[in-house]
DNA sequence: CTAATAGTGTCTATAAGACAATATTTG
DNA sequence: CAAATATTGTCTTATAGACACTATTAG
């Protein structure tokens, strides 16, 4: 294509090579559904990390249970991609927390041709979920957990390769990043902060949470205490009979090394 | 395209939709170069970051300097796009480090049309470099370091933000995994270890270094003290007088956290 | 001896890690 | 008082951080 003579745009051929037969976003849509607790008096909730998948109605893989998502425009990102199909699926035009996760392009990957397809991951809330759930009659909508999803589902095309990454990856960020804020309101107790991690991180266990997370100068800064007017320390008892103080994330994050 | 009709292949027609005219992989290869250092006895190689461009010749962007790059072809992966254009460019099959960095689809970004680019990044021998950079009379070859390309030239396209992209990536990626074993031998000291990920991350400073990495328990298992047959280590000389201690890379990485 | 890097000693202030104990409320 | 969560006490050992000091060897 480098040819000499190619100085200029006359000598280029959009259409001389075979090209792509479409281009869709993916979009692994997760959720943090809150679980029914019988408790003798007020409790912490529970909660389980759920996938919004799609029914599929036509070919290929008709029956199956997909990623929601698709086709790019000419006239717009993959990450505006995305974004519309976001919206179209929860009703919800921005709030949620969208972001590239990778290609998937092994040739065969879609019967229908050429088909390359670009997840992204979402974190909704479980009522937007619920709500485009009952709401569509016109198609079938599933809320499974994770586990649900990857282990008992024969899911379409390789979409059980791309929730299994996706889950890697929120499950890295959960640890190295402050997503957990779009999993909690903008005050939450750290108990509340430790079930958001552990429901997402089962293997997330750490004794001395509330001393560590306060008191520890190498993570000063992550969090700060939600104050009143008056300087007065927040508190809820929205989960506990002793109240517990209110937290807020701040927009800083530590940056981790291996090697200090 | 989901209506009910569409049970089977039959009504299913791939050219119905406007489709892009072409699916790049562009490489952004990084690689560490030995400065000249003047020094009255053995001493520490010193390195800089640099990155391979290219300079094109044809329309769009003639003259300007570019990541080096091709089109997918419907029978490969993204990725095998990108470790054959790899191969194409250092001669080398493998061995290299070559690793998926995003998707850049912004409308306009390429005046050919509509082109959705895939940018990987991958860690190159500077002996590579050279030689292609001497042998190829066809094509100008430039090794630039990463701030003269980010600063002094117009790189084409968006190529300028896809190097911005990949340096942070591999800055983080230099402290939070063992990255830093793709630019060293397979035994190193702890000095080289230590110009590596300077190099790479002109901030990172750590007075205890050795102390740090050789005995703390949360570094525990990262690297293991090379020996001989018969268990003495061994030690090496080649760069500074007294002989200091061999290591290796382990399979180890681990896993940060900001919570704990 | 000098230069250059490799590594240890030492000291203080924090932090990790493991549990026990106490605090605060509601029902 | 019992239950449930929130938080602090306490103890030992490990780590951070800063600097001074010693070790090794070619030239």
């Amino acid at each position: 294509m480098s040819k000499e003579q190619d100085q200029n745009k006359q000598n280029y051929d959009v259409k001389k090579y075979r090209t792509p037969d479409g281009i869709p976003a993916d979009i692994v849509m997760f959720t943090l559904a809150r679980l029914e607790r019988k408790a003798a008096t007020k409790s912490l909730p529970r909660f389980e990390l759920k996938v919004m998948l799609i029914r599929r109605r036509s070919w290929p893989f008709a029956g199956a249970w997909a990623l929601p998502g698709g086709f790019s425009q000419e006239d717009e990102s993959l990450f505006e991609t995305a974004r519309r199909e976001l919206k179209e699926e929860t009703g919800v035009d921005d709030g949620h927390h969208l972001e590239y996760l990778g290609v998937y392009s092994k040739p065969g990957r879609d019967p229908r041709g050429w088909i390359i397809s670009h997840a992204f991951s979402a974190l909704v809330e479980e009522s937007v979920l619920e709500k485009r759930q009952s709401a569509d009659d016109a198609q079938e909508v599933g809320l499974f957990t994770v586990n649900e999803a990857l282990e008992d589902l024969d899911l379409a095309f390789d979409h059980r390769e791309i929730l299994q990454d996706a889950y890697k990856r929120i499950q890295q960020q959960m640890l190295h990043t402050t997503i957990a804020k779009q999993f909690l309101p903008p005050h939450f107790t750290l108990g509340e902060l430790y079930q958001v991690i552990q429901t997402v991180v089962p293997d997330f266990a750490e004794l001395n949470f509330i001393r560590k997370i306060t008191s520890t100068r190498s993570r000063q800064g992550i969090l700060e205490e939600v104050r009143d007017e008056n300087g007065k320390a927040l508190l809820s008892n929205q989960y506990s009979q002793r109240p517990a103080q209110l937290y807020r994330f701040t927009d800083y994050t530590p940056q981790l090394s291996i090697y200090t």
